[in-house]
DNA sequence: AGTTATTCTTGACGGCGCGTCGATTTCTGT
DNA sequence: ACAGAAATCGACGCGCCGTCAAGAATAACT
């Protein structure tokens, strides 16, 4: 069919694998939205992306790597997201700076929370995921302490140090989107003004 | 064989099923310990408690049972240690209230990480250890709010009322106590530590 | 003790989902 | 048009699950 082959800013479309490849991660988001990781079988993933079952190993490894790759694609949005985020600059208020990052955080919550809420479930268990997911947060606390460094607290590794603070309240912040993401209450909004509150207090010196 | 029918205090000698129900449980804690959830099985487990497979099943609906269980046992000497804080007491200082309830949380996840561990982690996905692990977790939550509000925290359930926030607070220490069990680092009386100094900070009014 | 009722154990069965593999079809470049 | 690569298919065997009917061991009763 399609001889046309139109001409799309991008040379050389992508070959019928990437295509293909693309349909199974969105079949494996939506079906983690509307069943659930344990209820996702390569055949209902192959049945919604089209095909037939063995050629989802084509692809993919395992249904793991399937929904590891979904999100590595999701937590490296909020890689990205994080990244412009202006952290020593000069007047920058370690408080704002925070709350800035809570935001965004947020936002990819808000976009793919079934993607978050999986990666949080899984991460314990499932190898390949918890790899990407560790890196992800690694990352966030990297920053974090950054700021919370900034802010005052102590540059050391001992319990009150900024690097043991920060990767509690990180963990907190994970779970709490968790949490409110699953329950779909409080609004994740509320979550976010509860984090900076405590982000607040904690980095008031 | 036995015939002597030795008198121990308890009159009736459990019946030869609960022995064998404690021995699945008891199997269960250990494989836990040395394999993981995943790899346990009902064959392995019993295996281990003595007979075969099929026998299981007289005692649990399923492995998922058997572990809830097991979590269930657990959480609820924990239970009983907190039980015996006195919350309300005149002369308690609030912050030392929290710090006491720590290290009791410490304590038992000290004697039993591999239970409370497998539990963070099977919470989400297992209904009937996630039950079990909420009602805990609801208990442990209460106490705490009890205590943020006589710290002055508003009673409100606002954003920034004591509720809120030890609802994040006590997720928090969940996550770290079970982060420190699984990579055996920090130890844990360093997180019982960082832990307190947040909760100082954030009951300061 | 002997008989009955209950508790407990067993082994076999069918089902589901997985991951592998060789055979086959469809694409792609030249 | 043709060769080689990329992609698809369907069948196979495996492991673990949960059920079940039949049988053995144990407890209760007289």
């Amino acid at each position: 069919m399609g001889e046309a082959e139109v001409d799309t800013g991008r040379r050389r479309g992508r070959s019928k694998g990437d295509l293909r490849e693309e349909a199974i991660l969105a079949a494996a988001e939506r079906q983690l939205a509307s069943v659930g990781y344990e209820s996702i079988t390569v055949a209902t993933l192959m049945e919604e992306a089209g095909g037939t079952r063995g050629g989802f190993y084509f692809y993919f490894r395992t249904k793991a790597d399937a929904v590891a790759a979904l999100v590595e694609r999701t937590v490296s949005a909020l890689h990205v997201s994080l990244e412009s985020l202006s952290v020593d600059q000069p007047g920058a208020e370690p408080v704002d700076l925070i709350r800035e990052l809570l935001v965004r955080t947020q936002a990819i919550w808000a976009e793919h929370g079934p993607v978050m809420s999986a990666a949080v479930e899984l991460a314990p268990t499932v190898p390949a995921i918890g790899d990407r997911w560790a890196a992800a947060r690694d990352a966030v606390t990297q920053t974090a302490t950054r700021i919370a460094i900034q802010a005052g607290l102590p540059d050391s590794s001992a319990s009150d140090g900024a690097a043991a603070v920060t990767a509690l309240l990180v963990r907190m912040g994970e779970g709490a989107f968790y949490e409110a993401t699953k329950r779909a209450a409080p609004p994740l909004s509320e979550v976010t003004a509860t984090c900076g509150l405590i982000w607040q207090r904690c980095l008031g010196a």
